[in-house]
DNA sequence: GATAAATTAAGTCAGGTGATTGACTTAGAG
DNA sequence: CTCTAAGTCAATCACCTGACTTAATTTATC
């Protein structure tokens, strides 16, 4: 079982081309407006149903393309969550939350593709709920939640999710932002991802920590 | 010429049936989701092409739809406008940026099917530039950058940019949350329009006015 | 009232879509 | 070497799409 067989090899080589095929295409023109029989042509298969067989519908393929990336992501995560534990520096675990996912996107080398889908899925409402699935499994995000919380107990419940449902968009569209600059050779904001997440970071801290208006509730 | 003849009330009235049923598709179903047959269906015209026929192709009813909001969302943005001028309390200035979008959305009653509508238009890829195209061009919107800017002076220029996209996604973003979760009877952070503008706005003025970490430029 | 113009209705068309099918190719087990 | 099963290819299906054409309806003006 430890080495590959020729045809596994095939196999996974194939379903690799479609999957980049599609997050290209999904980023470029969307990914409703892309069918799978393009993304099979893109991928260099001849066969149309190319797509369909080795995912099935279009719902699946864009799943497997989440699931292929959070598994780095997650990867990151775990090594940044180590060096936080215990802390009780907001900073810390905000860095935990925000780098993961930019530093992911600097390994993959220019151009990436991948914060534009993010982007594009998260917004749609059909598909929101693939990504929710995919991305909520993760059990290092329960612990940097825990972490924070840690931090700031005195947060409302209710400020905490709004402001955990700001982090996120905050990330990801910044991310797609700086994506598409970069794909469209727009000046960016940040020299690299790294800075990037730098100055995500701290408007990241200022938010978690902002003072809360009490509302007349 | 006063008065308008009643041709031209119905006219408008089948345009405003168009629209209205267009917005509701788009942000229910996916905007590209939708075919131009659905909305005219939807609007009650037999007529498969009468989106054709009015609007044009489905990127000028988009356009339509969001410069229909922009003019009341600019007449509320104005008014707050007003009350600011001269303020140095980014405070003042933020409430100008947050409140208008979502004072706008509490007027349109429930439910609304605005905020879902910007949130994918600004995510995709073809769409976005009309979004940018018809929002961009507000006047009211410059006064209350060069409003910031005068009450944060020391921020350098690359920051403030990156800091106003963040702004705007946080904004169009977590309208679209809260309007999907009422749409979807699930629980908010926040129990009114108004409260969640007030959410929006504690964390914009923390993120205008957070320190900025230097980067190895 | 008659007429011309604009709006709405209804039908048609070529092209693209997802899905399914069967034939062909190839890797690997017996 | 042969056989089997998985992967690939190519063709086909019914369906939907936007665009177009034609007819019916309605209104403002003469």
């Amino acid at each position: 079982m430890a080495g590959r067989t020729v045809r596994e090899e095939q196999v996974s080589a194939t379903r690799e081309l479609i999957l980049t095929a599609a997050e290209r295409l999904f980023a470029e023109r969307g990914v409703l407006a892309v069918s799978n029989r393009q993304v099979s042509e893109a991928a260099g298969q001849g066969n149309n149903a190319a797509v369909g067989y080795h995912f099935g519908t279009k719902a699946d393929l864009v799943r497997a393309i989440a699931r292929k990336h959070q598994v780095r992501v997650e990867s990151i995560r775990a090594r940044l969550l180590a060096g936080a534990r215990g802390s009780t520096d907001v900073r810390d675990w905000v860095d935990c939350l925000v780098r993961p996912v930019l530093e992911h996107l600097a390994e993959l080398g220019s151009p990436t593709w991948f914060a534009r889908f993010c982007a594009q899925v998260m917004t749609d409402p059909v598909l929101q709920q693939i990504m929710v699935e995919e991305s909520m499994t993760s059990p290092s995000l329960q612990q940097i939640v825990e972490g924070l919380n840690r931090c700031l107990p005195e947060l409302p419940a209710d400020v905490r999710a709004e402001r955990g449902e700001m982090a996120r968009h905050l990330i990801v569209h910044m991310a797609a932002d700086r994506e598409r600059a970069l794909a469209d050779n727009t000046p960016t904001p940040r020299a690299s991802w790294h800075d990037a997440a730098t100055g995500l970071g701290d408007v990241v801290v200022a938010m978690w920590t902002a003072p809360v208006t009490p509302t007349g509730a």
